[in-house]
DNA sequence: GTTGCCATACCGACCGTTTAGTATCGAGTG
DNA sequence: CACTCGATACTAAACGGTCGGTATGGCAAC
């Protein structure tokens, strides 16, 4: 708690404030998040945050931004060197990781949905993270269908957008209930499913899954 | 705006509150709802309300309620003498119907989403209908598995949860960014890619969706 | 008159924001 | 080296407003 070498005082820096900030609001949301919560959590007093943010509304458009570029890096990064089908596979592992992680979750689920008609920036901001993250997924399966990986015939647009809704749908059910729903498989199943319907016509057809007997 | 024949007064009744209760906080959330505004687009005062409601959550929880029992009744409709492959289709309908609707729509994502780790009992509600959603589309698989219409080899919970996850997900996406993102599409290229898989083998095989050349 | 329904007025708590003031540093100056 | 100057990084306190909730009273119907 003394001194981490970027701050002068003890206190968090504008950065720690961002990432104490999208844990608050990933758990109780922005409206169910006080500045004087942000602040007691990062061991400051309410004027240090509008010291370094001049809005609440501010440090919430700086959060969202910091954690969005952190996880589409993270996407990336797991899609590096590896083919369309396996890239497909890992992004849904790290979404998988992401939303176990301790202090990362959440936030992009909870601040989507509740910018809906409240928060028209940070709607644009969310807006603007999942066409990229349909554009990646339609990206990948093109380049499969240009390899001949996968069925040319299929709507990659469409592929896509069904794919996120399966990440972002399972994400929500399991915060839902944690302890009922099975997170990893349900991705599986879908990701499995959706490879087997893309296979070109007269290739091997795999059963459900891997060989788990 | 005169008299509706069934309260004596020019106000609105405990069922209107509700529906104007659940109108607001799916569109501005539980927390970004305050009861002034619910007693406005009601046409009463906040009195009238803690008539009705002993308070706030109270409301909230009545009005979920009530929207949930009638999305659950409108779904059984829809798979009224249905064969299971046709009533998988029809409820991917109903959401998206109920997406689009004016009043209903939102209401469930939002309010899940918002509940999770500020409100237990809407919480426990909404996984309740999860859990029932899931369970009674894990039926209808079964029931196709059990006519030889799908595969039996399949894993019913899993697909279930996978077709669960899809409908959130989309209808998250659509609420999101409703002018570019194509909810019945995504929807329809998913319940095609799983029917496709959960055909049995042997099966004939049909594209991607209808022939819409 | 009693009862159900609702309006009015109000309370205490809390929220986002502002302001005034303070402590601590680095750079510049002699 | 000592010393000033000006940022920077905060604290403490307060302000105006809104919120959920309550107490009270009145009017209409039976």
């Amino acid at each position: 708690m003394a001194t981490d070498g970027r701050t002068r005082r003890n206190g968090a820096g504008r950065r720690d404030l961002t990432e104490i900030a999208i844990n608050c609001f990933a758990r109780h949301g922005y409206q169910g998040t006080s500045i004087d919560r942000i602040a007691r959590e990062a061991g400051v007093t309410k004027g240090a945050i509008y010291h370094h943010f001049r809005s609440k509304e501010d440090l919430l458009a700086a959060a969202v931004r910091d954690r969005i570029g952190e996880f589409e890096t993270r996407v990336q990064n797991a899609c590096r060197d590896a083919a369309p089908d396996e890239s497909l596979r890992r992004i849904a592992e790290v979404c998988a990781e992401h939303a176990r992680s301790e202090d990362r979750p959440r936030f992009a689920i909870k601040l989507m949905v509740e910018s809906i008609e409240t928060n028209a920036p940070v709607l644009e901001e969310m807006r603007g993270m999942m066409r990229r993250f349909r554009a990646f997924l339609r990206n990948i399966v093109r380049a499969g269908q240009d390899s001949g990986l996968l069925r040319s015939d299929a709507d990659a647009d469409a592929v896509a957008a069904a794919y996120t809704s399966a990440v972002i749908g399972a994400e929500t059910q399991f915060y839902l209930d944690p302890k009922r729903f099975s997170l990893e498989h349900t991705l599986e199943t879908f990701v499995s499913q959706m490879l087997d319907n893309l296979r070109p016509a007269g290739a091997a057809q795999t059963l459900q899954g891997r060989s788990d007997p």
